[in-house]
DNA sequence: GACAAGTATATTGTGTGCAATTTATTTTAT
DNA sequence: ATAAAATAAATTGCACACAATATACTTGTC
């Protein structure tokens, strides 16, 4: 999407020019971000998503697919095949729920709970390579999170 | 990546909780811009992806892969392919360079052309869609393009 | 209690991203 | 002039994202 910095407004031909387009670089630095991720996460055997759905299982053991779909914005399409890799990595269990059997519950093993250890060194090692402003990455976070709760 | 935004500083263990990072929501928010996107450029029968290497070859139609690479941050893993799907689609022609054969030249055919009129429309919906003011935008460029001159 | 509607995962298929490797061509060094 | 280094794409392999569909289980509704 485009917007206009210098003149009061813009042509649509001129809202075309991927100089002025907001979600390029966003989709860019995201790219970026992950593509960073992968030397660091790749000393723990995980992928940045897998990351995140450990991220989620270290503070919430036991949830479901759907909730963990729910806190990342991902759905079962993505999860679970990324499930069944964390646990043939040995790193979760797959179960279901006793009150519902639809629901399957997702469990940290000792070796998943054990990879926390290590984990806590990434967010110090990104921070050190994204080179941002305190406040820089505040305003980043909430004008991601805005567009994240509108879309 | 982490923050703290309360409190001076945050142990390592706060620093993994999925609320104090930065990323996720930047990773989250490209991906919602990406679905954003879909059903707007389902109608020009393009990808997200699709759409950008267009619009680099609406500004500078004629380009090798190498130059598009280098101005989407992608490589010719991922456009390799994608422009061969854009060739089945009859939008662009994959030549190659007289002076040297090994650089790949695209090409718009006259349809590849004439696809940016719809195009044209694309933006101002997405800006629609998105809802932040234009300061808000200004500065979510300039930090994503930061850090994407960073990484 | 059957049966329709709803819900939770799983599956399928397409298209990225990207690391690693390969192939083809060009440039450089000797 | 030729072998070695460099460069541009292509290929391979893996893991997302996600729409669309299918499957299995649960919860109303009558």
């Amino acid at each position: 999407m485009a917007l206009c910095e210098q003149k009061t407004q813009l042509s649509a031909e001129e809202h075309m020019l991927l100089d002025h387009q907001v979600c390029f670089p966003l989709y860019s630095a995201s790219n970026a971000v992950v593509r960073t991720y992968r030397p660091l996460l790749d000393k723990l055997d995980l992928t940045y998503a897998q990351y995140l759905v450990m991220m989620v299982l270290w503070e919430n053991d036991g949830i479901s697919v759907k909730d963990i779909g729910a806190r990342l914005h991902l759905d079962s399409g993505t999860l679970t095949p990324l499930l069944k890799r964390l646990e043939g990595k040995g790193l979760v269990e797959r179960g279901r729920s006793e009150q519902d059997e639809r629901v399957r519950v997702l469990k940290l093993t000792e070796e998943g709970t054990g990879l926390k250890k290590e984990a806590l060194q990434v967010p110090a090692q990104m921070k050190c390579k994204i080179q941002l402003d305190l406040d820089e990455l505040i305003t980043l976070k909430k004008l991601c999170e805005k567009i994240v709760a509108t879309l």
